[in-house]
DNA sequence: AATGAATGAGTATTCATTCAT
DNA sequence: GATGAATGAATACTCATTCAT
């Protein structure tokens, strides 16, 4: 069995393992010749930021993916399932990006804090989908789902809140603010990018990127 | 008819003629007593926020205001209605305090946005649940609902704007920043108010509303 | 009361007395300054022709007529007698008129058939509403308002085959034809007059009374 | 998925697939064993007639049918498209026979015409459920669906106006006549059967259609 | 690995009617 | 004579999920 209704092996096991060799496989991505739980995913993540968890049926993910309902079920153990995992991705790939940043040690904290801040504008709009589902749809996990996620996004949040605190006993930051509220104030404006940003608007990920990243380190840094 | 379907009355049409002096009315807030209309909003938006729009049923309102499904849709013409008098709600309130504050033009722009940042903060948190249901269930209102809300939206997105703006000329604001892009930053933090404040933690409005206040003001502030 | 839910006064009850010296009271018909009943009455039958009895809602009816739901009550004990109404306002028609012509002795029966059946073709188009209503909703009525329908109906198709059957013995008519049959084929074709005529059509009310009439003399004559 | 809301199959898509040779396939006709959609439409088709279409409750047909409701919205994308069904089928029965008949241009046009309409006339009575439908309910149809079976039905009443105009041709029929009026003359009576003909009666089909036919021929026929 | 028929509990909404005023 | 708020039962339709094949 590869559903994975309660696994907690990380968001990568249901769709390891599928299709090498086959003659649909391979492909990563939501093309129509990706694997069959790779194009569900897609379908999924596009169709919940387009109009929602609730108002998306699996009838309508299963057509635009070219399967049946048959096949969903026999990678995802729900409807929930498939939320948890559009989550999972999302989370595990800023996690690893914050912590190579923050990880490089030999640069300054206000650089890394600044570099930290533009990275995840950049990722946040080119995913914008996941950042749309992020923020809407987080209560329509299972409860026991909705924990885990909200585990792992605490888990980011104190990586991003101890680069606050590094730059506060560094004196570069104003020791007066509480650090946990700077990064809710920050990641408001992140997560709020979905209900604004536009692809096809004036600005780019990185102006954008550069903006709010200025913004923060202005609203932070001892003057 | 009652009902307030496509009304653009301001919204309080919906409760006008239930009757003042009359054993049901009268009462404002969703207290046991108070009139129909009312209870059914008060505990819509109770609802709503603890479990979304499209999670609370038409059958839970009623239940919860001790009226029947006839007499909600005598009032209201859908469910779609009980959320859009909501956003109105709250738009109304939000809109008519900011331009209060920003139209004392004797005190100096900095201060002024201190204070209007300051208080729509304080006004998010006393009024949590429709900070929650905001976000999150914009996406669910009708096409042409949601065009009116986001119309009525962007018109305090620009009140707030002009502020930026002014203090732009008058040299007390980076003159470098993109003030939309400054509103969006700062009312992301504010709209995401729902998604961690707990009024029963250690932070009191007030707390946040300085700190969030502060930390826009060093954002935008000529060093 | 002037409610007649279940009165057998041969339906002009309703109505009868209302108006008289009253403000709005008076005219006939169903015109914005005509008497309440009357108005319902008339738009009533519209409607229902217009969208079915089912599909029209009393809320609908009171709207079209001006008044409220309160006031309909007071004149018809339910939905069902606005209907009865209609029914016996064009039986009562449409019997009056038959006996008028089968009484004229002086004329051969031919004539008269041909006459009656011209007639009720004309009056069916003049009140083509009634008509469509007719043979659509007789089942929508209450069972014993259906039976008290389809009584006087039947009594109508009598005097109408007694018309033929006058013609047999008088041998201006085919002795081997059965009256009841020749009665159903001739009052389909009528009571279809609804599904195809049209006002502006290129036909006029006579021009199809007459063609109706002579095929109906056509088909029972001794050739 | 086997809905068959708009397609335009011929209407015998709906029952495809459901495999003769399985234990529940092949029966035609509604009895209990007869494969779900056949059930359902059997079903339907006899509570329409007994009740109405606006008067049959979706609840009641899948009662009626032994199954849920869900089977039946698997089969049918509405209550609408039940109704659609049962008109297309007796549409395709009709025209079908009237083709086979009027086709025989080795017999004469009168006798053609004969028995097209004493065919008409048992086969509506040996349907005489689809034919109390056919009049009645042809208005709850969607408005598209409704243009749908009013073109067929032209379709069908031009083949049998075609018959009357070649018999004026042929000197048969009377010159002055409008076939059109003589078609709605005929087929007014014929979907009338339905509202008084009983199977218990003391008439039988062929008995009405005999006489039904010899009124027509009389009707029209040169003298 | 995948199908698709079938389930059954749930949804928002409608509506004829009543009744205190 | 007339109002309109309120009822409560009924309505068509949806959908995540299961399971025999």
């Amino acid at each position: 069995m590869a559903r994975s209704t309660t696994s907690d092996d990380g968001g990568t096991g249901t769709a390891a393992g599928t299709g090498s060799g086959g003659a649909s496989g391979g492909a990563s991505g939501g093309g129509p010749s990706a694997a069959v739980p790779e194009r569900l995913l897609a379908e999924a993540t596009r169709l919940f930021a387009e109009r929602g968890y609730d108002r998306t049926s699996v009838q309508e993910i299963v057509e635009a993916a070219g399967v049946t309902k048959g096949a969903l079920y026999h990678y995802f153990g729900s409807k929930d399932d498939l939320l948890h995992e559009i989550y999972a991705r999302v989370l595990r790939l800023q996690t690893e990006r914050l912590d190579t940043i923050a990880a490089r040690h030999e640069v300054a904290v206000p650089e890394r804090l600044a570099e930290a801040a533009a990275d995840v504008v950049v990722t946040s709009i080119q995913n914008l989908d996941d950042t749309k589902i992020f923020f809407r749809s987080m209560h329509q996990l299972s409860p026991e789902k909705q924990k885990a996620v909200r585990a792992e996004r605490r888990r980011y949040h104190e990586r991003f809140r101890s680069l606050v605190e590094e730059g506060q006993r560094d004196g570069h930051f104003r020791p007066g603010l509480r650090p946990d509220l700077v990064v809710d104030f920050f990641f408001g404006s992140v997560h709020h990018l979905g209900t604004w940003y536009h692809a096809d608007g004036p600005l780019s990920a990185e102006q954008v990127a550069t903006e709010f990243s200025d913004l923060l380190l202005h609203s932070v840094r001892q003057p």
